[in-house]
DNA sequence: TTTTTAGAATTGGCTTTGCCAATTACCTAG
DNA sequence: CTAGGTAATTGGCAAAGCCAATTCTAAAAA
């Protein structure tokens, strides 16, 4: 945790009094100089953390200014709001196609593997893991890492989002005998090489 | 383009360098001093440009030892390897189906935009980029975020693998007519909001 | 000859000092 | 009260120097 070289531990320190609000966006930052003596190191150092911070985008330099703490703290997140819909529609019509394909080109092992996720699915532990396992392994099975990669990144964006996160906790936990026999119509289909019948089932 | 300070020049020279393949991955750059020398600056600036370059995951330092180009530019491009067919494929589904909402959900003014790319797509200077945008508008039209972010994942894919730049330029710059006219179908689709006609040209 | 080891050279880590340029604050003149 | 100019503030950059970790080298030991 303790980063050897001098300059993180001050990004560390920094970045945490940014991230607890005694520095709020927008703010100004202590001199350099000032830093510098605050925190007991060299000039140059303080340089450095500052030039972490900035390529970190934490922070902005304005030459004979200042350091302001930059008002965008996840651009990615915060410029783009996904609703919880949003991304069940889009998973829909993504895993729908990687469904459809992967009944063409799933193999055995790939459905025993998926059958496995099934068991997995009906102990309420690991239902979670398991149900999250059985949609990655459909797009493995379609033999194609962009649609792979494509899928990931949709599960990625369910954690992006507190509000997702708590919907779909509402959504997972209550339907938990319902949502087996949807996925089991999934794992029919494709057992079947049924590619409409899995992308039908896929949209739920 | 020209950065005001300078340690964010020397940063792009040196990122040039590595891109280019003259520091390859695993090798050791110039000590800093040299550097120094070379750049014309003075040491305090090169650390700066190599913590800028480490803060991006570029390069990795070691005390006493050397600069060192990182190895994984992107692990998560390297780990699987995406052939042009794979991402076609998957931009072939995804964006048809966003293609088949877009044609329920596309605005009047989105319709004129696409057009206007159509028109932009003419020049040959200008063809490249308005490609991406058609089809950025197209996901921004089905007014779902989620499905936006998927999109420009693989577009980002695009170029992450030489070989698939390669493989889209080849086939990109020789059909242009062709495309246009491909595009121009897409777009009549969608302007008479008709998904299965919208999802059936977006496939090629 | 091969291996070990101790010292020298290399290289990054950090400080100190100093000056310049851009910006800002302040104070005076109108 | 405003305008303009000057001084203080603040970041940008350079030079020189010392320390610590690493690596290299060559001498010493097996």
């Amino acid at each position: 945790m303790k980063n050897r070289r001098l300059f993180w531990r001050i990004v560390e320190k920094i970045e945490n009094l940014i991230d607890t609000g005694i520095y709020p966006p927008g703010s100004r930052l202590p001199p350099e100089r000032e830093l510098a003596e605050n925190y007991g190191v060299s000039r140059p150092t303080i340089r450095e953390a500052i030039i972490a911070l900035e390529v970190r985008g934490r922070v902005e330099v304005k030459t004979g200014s200042g350091i302001y703490v930059v008002e965008n703290q996840s651009a990615e997140n915060k410029d783009l709001k996904i609703s919880a819909f949003e991304l069940t529609q889009a998973r829909a019509l993504v895993e729908g196609e990687a469904a459809a394909l992967a009944a063409t080109t799933i193999t055995e092992e790939e459905l025993a593997a998926l059958h496995q996720t099934l068991v997995d699915m009906e102990n309420e532990a690991s239902a979670e893991s398991a149900d999250k396992e059985f949609h990655l392994i459909i797009s493995k099975a379609t033999h194609n890492n962009a649609i792979l990669v494509a899928v990931e990144k949709l599960w990625l964006l369910r954690g992006a989002n507190e509000d997702i996160i708590d919907a779909y906790k509402g959504v997972c936990n209550q339907s938990s005998p319902k949502r087996m026999e949807e996925h089991t119509a999934i794992y029919s289909a494709l057992k079947e090489r049924d590619a409409n019948a899995a992308r039908a089932t896929m949209h739920h």
